[in-house]
DNA sequence: TGCATAATAGTACGTACGTTCGATTTGTGG
DNA sequence: CCACAAATCGAACGTACGTACTATTATGCA
């Protein structure tokens, strides 16, 4: 009873890498058996289906993300101190993923028009992560970090559009500096929904600086936890 | 001789929609002669083999692109007009391709690690369009329509994000709004790239209005052709 | 109209896919 | 250690794929 959850754990995990650098559908049995130096019927016998081993490996990958991503934005103080830092850990979570993949973004392409439960799925994590993004906008927003204005849905699709242009532009074109134009973006896509005691000169609209003001500012309405 | 290229042309026009899709991946011999009631080997025939089929596609594709986004645009005043004008008719073809798909970014996630010459063309024909939006950019920062200190690429990769995200919110998530909110994102972005003497108070910076003070700005500067 | 040729169909081959099923090996509790 | 159950294998089936060949039909020009 104990090795079959080892092994299991262990053909998911290679699953992982292969449908991250595949995609989903990309995803093979025998592929995947290769891999594992295992049989096609001896990795098969551990999922009841293609299907079911495909929605293994989104749960998988799903769990990861809420590692890496969710769960350490969480710890920060409320509003914005807590968005930057999902927005940080999104990128620098991305940025790994250059390298091999990002399973929501190229799942977004592979399964726009291909019902079933895989897309159903992958559409619930990834309405999960923007819903969290989405909260943690409007909890800005309440407590004064953001314009009162402010349309958080707005917000959060021109956050998921940087990292969206960030993963075109990196893994699909391999032009450098793509992770810093994000970031830019990011900076300047803030300025513009801040209050407007906060506005400084557009000269320095979008550089550097007007960072550190946010932080200083956001810490003294919503101190820090740690 | 006349016959041929007709059907040939058929066969494409099929073809691209199919492509469009289930992705050029997805685009198979045997489902297009379906479509065209036809055998596999007569479809076959009008192709060295199935990776020119998908080239060909490819190129009618570029071709229609350039049809529906890069000349119209082209035909408008340098500088500001045309800039806004290529991302209206851009998100123009985007919206139609919400029920179809776009192949410039299905295919940007299919061919981001599969090396051929498939993945050359598509690479070419989205650096072409890249390309011209830079060029644009940097004519209208020399005509003054933009700040000095503008960065064309960081521009660029920021209106490439918001095209991203309608497609990824329209396509895959299927959530209405994501045309407006693309076409708010890009006046934002437009307006914070403005002159000085162009910024107008925080609270309308990202109000419908503030582009007709840039039609009229920028047409000033340089008067329309057409 | 007849003929050369282009266009299409039909068939077959090799490969890879997901899946099933029985045989066989391996691990594990009494 | 033994016996039972779990884990893995091997082979096979049906399907779909791209592609190569040959046969057949349709087209266009003299």
């Amino acid at each position: 009873m104990r090795k079959g959850e080892l092994t299991r754990a262990a053909i998911l995990d290679v699953a992982l890498d292969l449908a991250s650098r595949d995609g989903l559908e990309g995803l093979t049995i025998g592929l995947l058996a290769d891999k594992m130096c295992m049989s096609k019927s001896g990795v098969f016998a551990h999922f009841g289906s293609r299907e079911d081993l495909q929605i293994e490996v989104l749960k998988l990958y799903h769990h990861q993300f809420e590692q890496e991503v969710f769960y350490p934005s969480m710890r920060e103080a409320r509003g914005l101190p807590r968005l930057q830092a999902m927005f940080a850990h999104w990128i620098r979570r991305v940025t790994v993923e250059i390298a091999s993949g990002c399973i929501y973004i190229s799942g977004a392409v592979e399964y726009d028009d291909r019902p079933g439960a895989i897309r159903e799925a992958l559409i619930g994590m990834v309405l999960a992560w923007q819903n969290a993004l989405l909260r943690c906008v409007e909890q800005a927003r309440e407590l004064g970090h953001l314009r009162s204005d402010t349309d958080p849905m707005q917000l959060v699709f021109e956050m998921y559009g940087l990292v969206l242009a960030l993963h075109h532009d990196a893994r699909f074109i391999k032009r450098p500096g793509a992770v810093d134009r994000a970031q830019i973006g990011f900076e300047r896509l803030l300025h513009s929904y801040l209050p407007s005691h906060s506005m400084t000169s557009p000269e320095i609209a979008e550089s550097r600086p007007a960072l550190h003001l946010l932080h200083s500012a956001a810490n003294k309405a919503a101190p820090s936890i740690k």
